[in-house]
DNA sequence: CTGTTAGCGCTTTCAT
DNA sequence: ATGAAAGCGCTAACAG
């Protein structure tokens, strides 16, 4: 069973392969219905495919988008993935993907090569979004989702960090929650995380200088992780008469708080109150349930990949602009 | 910033395009050291990337494979993909993917597509391994991963399922459990439940008479669900002076029956015991801790994609065969 | 060591 | 309505 070029199927037919191609093609109108007819009738009992490797090269584009990912494992780039798969294998991209697996030169490495595997256009879930490779990207054939830089060199799709926060935290403060700490990763230069944090300091109105900031190492030694332990179990057993709550920026940070807590044997709502960026399957087990913001990440892969179609087929390219795509908030035990 | 072909660079170099060819392939004994390193100045001065899609075409190849996945949002799959992105990186494949999302005709949809866009090779995490199409899949250019097909036509890397769910067992059976389930997605035709309900049964002795088999719906009703959870009650109020454990099949049937349990005010492991397959981040945060087995998803990747490798490049290739990838237990408090 | 040239499989003018 | 033929950018004989 060789594999089959167009030719054969011009011969098979006794006609040219610039009809083949047509055909191939939909331009049914430069043929005759019988022609067609017998095209079709042809192609389906041989079973052919044109092979998409030499069609790209002759019309000199690739109907393959390059997504470059900054850590596959995460359930947010999971999702992202599946939106942008789905999209894309009705509108008949391939999807070709890198995994930098959180390390910035890797990415650049990924970004590289996609580039030289000649795809149509990238998505971009970025490791570091202000590294300067990322100023060589036009906005005619990218968008970049989650992270933001600082710089807008691309259209962006993020959800709705501030805001969600914003609310969520005033949630907490109704309940009269007045010892408040924001748990991150480091925040450094990570807009997703920055714009969250704003959002706490906002409905706090702390001021913007740490003091209810707690940072968990996000690929740290033992030690760090202790002392963020330490410092969790001080605060909560040095509240007083206050109220301890936190708001953990996503849901890794929030089972390392989780696990912090009951190591010393601190249980929320009692001890302490908790609320979470990110929604994961295991949080439905918690017990109490545990209040949280979710986000609708693969959404963002469904409206990248269309918005870089979009701008593929030449319509819609203006200055690059931020989507904002809602979140939702779920209330419940936690505090 | 025009797209710059061989040619220019033979242009610009004053060589023929041949010999920029052979520098772009490595083979430099076919120049003078002195073309050779003018080219390399000239290459990286245009910071000239040959065309993936002609050199593909030319060459009749693709260095290209092609990933079919069930369903991408499980993390299980998730670590796959990084095993295979990884080694692929290395070796200079791209790697496309299609997502099922475990629906069975999405799956042949998603194949043939990966057919006509001439992927060199194929890993391939099924929805339906027996299925027509996987018939049609010849064992030179195609590994399976996770499921296992009855008739094995192709390579295929599983986890050690049935020896690991064997020990487990054992050992709970070891601290004096008597009345054991194992606990399921439906069984029907997915190897890997299959296996790992061959292994519960040897250990345990019991009969294949679905006794002590307790289903949990996928993607099911309702009803379906209050019904599991009825019985999980059910078995744990009449336990009588047995003591009565679970071993669940995955990591989410496992926080199923959680839930389950936990309705009713059931704890382990004080009102039954309990172990999983799979270790999932989540389950590190679940006081008491959890029994698991861990398997090394990432691995399975990287080893498929390196078979992959070897057949594409004409090495071994012989009998399809499985290969399993050995598990770990890990005891905690759970049982 | 270097260049000429005929493809790879498909698209696309331009004739007919 | 159909076909001949020139490319797309690169590779690989083959000749020199």
């Amino acid at each position: 069973m060789e594999k089959l070029t167009i030719s054969d199927i011009a011969a098979l037919a006794k006609v040219s392969t610039a009809t083949v191609s047509n055909y191939l093609n939909g331009n049914f109108n430069k043929m005759s219905i019988k022609t067609r007819r017998h095209l079709e009738e042809i192609i389906s009992q041989t079973n052919y495919r044109p092979n998409s490797t030499a069609r790209d090269l002759a019309k000199n584009e690739s109907k393959t988008i390059g997504v470059s990912i900054a850590d596959i494992t995460n359930p947010f780039t999971s999702a992202v993935l599946s939106g942008i798969s789905d999209f894309c294998s009705q509108y008949g991209y391939k999807v070709v993907f890198t995994n930098a697996d959180q390390d910035p030169e890797t990415e650049v490495n990924n970004i590289i090569r996609l580039r030289s595997e000649n795809v149509a256009g990238f998505i971009l879930d970025p490791v570091s979004p202000n590294g300067p490779i990322y100023k060589a990207f036009s906005n005619k054939s990218s968008v970049m989702v989650d992270l933001q830089a600082k710089q807008l060199k691309m259209d962006t799709i993020v959800t709705d960090n501030e805001k969600s926060v914003f609310e969520m935290t005033q949630k907490m403060i109704a309940k009269k929650y007045d010892d408040l700490y924001f748990v991150s990763w480091p925040l450094k230069d990570v807009s997703t995380r920055l714009q969250r944090y704003q959002g706490f300091l906002k409905a706090t109105n702390y001021k913007d200088d740490d003091s209810h900031l707690l940072i968990v190492p996000h690929h740290g030694k033992q030690e760090e992780y202790i002392a963020f332990n330490n410092r969790v179990k001080e605060i909560i057993e040095n509240k007083g008469s206050k109220k301890v709550g936190f708001f953990t920026m996503n849901g890794r940070v929030f089972l390392r708080l989780l696990q912090a807590a009951q190591q010393y044997g601190f249980a929320y709502p009692t001890d302490y109150g908790v609320a979470t960026y990110e929604e994961l399957d295991w949080m439905k087990v918690l017990n109490p349930g545990i209040s949280c913001i979710q986000q609708d990440s693969r959404k963002i892969g469904e409206q990248a990949a269309e918005l870089l179609n979009k701008k593929l087929t030449g319509k819609s390219i203006s200055e690059p602009k931020v989507t904002i795509i809602p979140t939702k908030l779920i209330i419940r035990e936690s505090f």
